[in-house]
DNA sequence: TGTCTATGTTGACGCTCATCAATACAGGTG
DNA sequence: CACCTGTATTGATGAGCGTCAACATAGACA
């Protein structure tokens, strides 16, 4: 159940975290960059992680229960090794609570996917 | 060679284009949502894929030929065959102009994806 | 026509992944 | 303690993917 930054897509820097990479449209990304941001999409790029990872995002109070969100049409195992390749990615955390465990978002490597994907100004 | 929308990640809406898609944080996904979006994800969930996407991305001209960007440490039908992907994820479109083929970004599928990844205003 | 360059396609290989059944572990309740 | 529920792990299986060498195709030019 450990959080610990099995992959840091982010850097801390003091306060807060900063984006791993440039926007896409910025430079031609080099092959760290590409093997760092690529892990990021990657882990959302089955359509049961999305479903999980968005059940969790729009769920109240931005946590939810396993047992809130398994309804993705797989079996358990399925959607607990799914939740853990999340959770390996950076995209979610999780505690237990007594019987329970929860997922939240970390919000700021959405946010850092967002600017990866940020267009020129004046396009 | 063709352009033709092999994977619909867009609607045509009149002028311009919709995301497929609601932003991941406002409400859980339906399975349908997911396998397009998931798409999308999965296409740039390749560091190979992530370069010459960007590559072209970030060239002049929002357009680059094969030849400019196809030095990312794998052979040629390797690089062709993953242009292919991106084009058949909607991601890239390719026009052959005489001898050369050039592939160019499509900017509302950009922008579709940067919106699924949109925080609420209020966190 | 033939030849050269640029790019795409085919077929095969090895590796990774998504999935499940079975099992293990954790915490609550009696 | 025993038992039940919720979640994670293990091990196996089949499908999919990234890669390359070999070959095919398209256009330019002589």
């Amino acid at each position: 159940m450990s959080n610990a930054k099995v992959l840091p897509l982010l850097e801390a820097d003091g306060q807060g975290v900063a984006p791993c990479c440039p926007p896409l449209t910025e430079r031609p990304m080099t092959a760290e960059e590409a093997e760092t941001a690529a892990r990021m999409f990657k882990a959302l790029g089955d359509p049961v992680r999305l479903r999980l990872f968005s059940a969790v995002a729009s769920h109240e109070g931005g946590e939810a229960c396993v047992c809130d969100i398994s309804d993705v049409g797989v079996s358990q195992p399925t959607v607990s090794h799914h939740l853990k390749k999340l959770r390996e990615a950076g995209l979610l955390t999780s505690e237990r609570r007594g019987t329970w465990v929860y997922y939240r978002v970390e919000p700021s490597v959405l946010a850092a996917m967002g600017k990866l994907l940020t267009m020129p100004a004046a396009a």
